[in-house]
DNA sequence: GAAGTCCTGGTG
DNA sequence: CACCAGGACTTC
């Protein structure tokens, strides 16, 4: 399940071995991966074709990140400056304009973007969704894959904002700086806990409060804090929070540095996840197994996993012992 | 703010 | 064969 990490790793993927390369041709091969794309369009086919004809001829800038989503800008290509120009444009000299548009990109649960991948999946349930080719000479192409077609790409137009890079796009617009932006601040996330009233695993899995953390990485980063998920965050200290965003963004670089460590030009993604998991993980999925923390000491606990939104949340009751009181 | 929706490989 | 996993969005 692709968190910040595991993008931040495809994101690494595309800027080594896509950016400027020139879209020469699309093909969608499951049009469910542009559901998210002009939402207005009159028809599956005009859906396609805006999509197609938004990169076409395009270029492929430096690839962005912020949380979960990733984005790629899309230059016009270059354009001669005119003869008639002032003296201030040379011969030859060219003008390239700032890019308008991005192409969004979402893994969802399942999505990968690999380069120069056989034209025949390796497994079944690698599920081509849509390719763009990229005339060059080590790669020539860029692929979507995805099983659950929870994620998809769309062309959304690049507005101003605090990212890095000037801009985002406007679809993406309302996601929160991630933890490992110079934008996230200590005392903000606190007083955004503050505000909230909701428990602190709802408030961490928020995208308009922090992005890019999932089910996973808030259990990990709440075990190292010895935070419970259910905590209010109304009662939340200063210290705590501080020690919550420290947690997460130390959880999230181990797992960008076990999930960077390898990649070639056939996956510019890959789960950074499978690496990662089994070694590292310290809450997530060890329901029953003693915690390693605790385990050395009188009050050495089991791992225990709780329903929560849909989904589970792992915990120990020794570390991170439920609050009294489950409303601020 | 909870529930429903989108999906399908894998598991009980 | 039923059910689970999961992120983001829509709907009540």
């Amino acid at each position: 399940m692709p968190e910040l990490p595991e993008v931040e790793v495809v994101r690494r993927g595309v800027d080594r071995w896509a950016q400027g390369r020139t879209v020469e041709s699309v093909s969608v091969t499951d049009i469910r991966s542009l559901r998210r794309h002009d939402v207005s369009a009159s028809s599956e086919a005009a859906r396609i074709e805006s999509f197609v004809s938004a990169l076409v001829g395009r270029r492929l800038a430096a690839p962005q990140r912020r949380g979960k989503f990733l984005w790629i800008p899309l230059e016009t290509p270059l354009v001669a400056a005119s003869p008639d120009a002032d003296a201030g444009a040379g011969a030859g000299e060219t003008i390239r304009p700032a890019p308008t548009h991005a192409l969004l990109i979402h893994l969802g649960m399942s999505g990968q973007v690999l380069i120069n991948t056989p034209s025949e999946p390796s497994q079944k349930h690698l599920k081509i969704t849509l390719d763009l080719q990229l005339p060059g000479t080590e790669t020539n192409q860029m692929r979507f894959i995805d099983q659950r077609i929870f994620g998809g790409m769309q062309i959304s137009e690049l507005v101003n904002s605090a990212h890095p890079s000037g801009s985002v796009p406007a679809a993406a617009a309302h996601i929160a700086a991630d933890p490992l932006e110079p934008a996230m601040n200590a005392e903000e996330f606190f007083r955004s806990l503050r505000r909230k009233k909701t428990s602190l695993k709802r408030a961490l899995l928020d995208q308009t409060m922090i992005s890019g953390i999932g089910n996973i990485y808030a259990d990990e980063a709440l075990w190292f804090a010895q935070l419970h998920y259910l905590r209010p965050t109304g009662t939340m200290t200063r210290a705590e929070a501080a020690r919550l965003l420290i947690a997460v963004e130390q959880v999230m670089l181990a797992a960008l540095e076990a999930g960077g460590t390898s990649f070639d030009a056939l996956y510019v993604n890959v789960n950074g996840a499978s690496g990662y998991f089994d070694r590292s993980l310290q809450s997530y999925g060890r329901t029953g197994q003693p915690c390693r923390r605790c385990a050395e000491t009188p009050r050495a606990a089991l791992i225990r996993r709780d329903p929560f939104m849909g989904r589970s949340s792992f915990w120990c009751p020794t570390c991170q012992p439920r609050p009294r009181r489950l409303r601020a």
